[in-house]
DNA sequence: TATAAACGCAACTATTCAGTTGCGCAAATT
DNA sequence: AATTTGCGCAACTGAATAGTTGCGTTTATA
């Protein structure tokens, strides 16, 4: 059961969940009005969410507050960001190339 | 089926191969060497990041190169972005509140 | 021309997953 | 005290998915 934040992420559903957590802290059922599907579904999704840590629990009562965590979202963009890095490295590895041709010239 | 960028990068082999692709354009031989997996296996990801554009194809005989295709990344970009702008914009939201509360009161 | 290499494609299988249903529990409400 | 509400948890089911195996086609090589 791998639960990594990509994982979480590829799901519409929960991808719109966490916009709405982005915006305010809500409950389940708050939540479940939002979408058509029952309220167990939304909640499992919720589940995944919080297995990844992209959402924090927050209880009050009998009913239980569900937080945007931001922080987790930069694991995304790190990648993102490495992936970026490397496709701009590949520019530097072909100046490589040419500078070996140029010295096995001379 | 859903063949959407997210979903595209929910597999850490998937994500392993962009990071290869993003150094350099390689042949699905040349990129099943870089994991246990057998060349079918392989392909069968690289077909998935085909088809939301990931990487491009691009034929030299009987071989195929396919290329990273950065362009595509930003759909995930923009993503965090609108929801790193909807985290940051529920702060206006409460200064929205504390107003109408002062305005009641005067 | 015969053989090997580099692929894609399709069928099959075992596993995983999403959604439903039903239950139980604790906190409110009446 | 009895009922309702908000919620999580577990079992079940149908659909989707990942990986294997086998085959066909095209391009190189001997």
């Amino acid at each position: 059961m791998r639960r990594d934040v990509f994982q979480a992420i590829a799901d519409p559903t929960r991808r719109a969940i966490l916009g709405l957590l982005a915006l305010q802290a809500m409950t389940p059922n708050a939540i479940a009005e939002h979408f058509d599907s029952s309220r167990q579904a939304i909640s499992k999704h919720i589940q995944i969410l919080a297995e990844c840590k992209l959402v924090k629990q927050e209880q009050t009562g009998r009913e239980i507050y569900y937080h945007f965590n931001p922080q987790k979202m930069k694991e995304v963009d790190t990648w993102i960001e490495q992936l970026r890095a490397a496709w701009e490295s590949r520019f530097t590895q072909l100046d490589d190339v040419l500078k070996n041709l140029k010295n096995k010239k001379s």
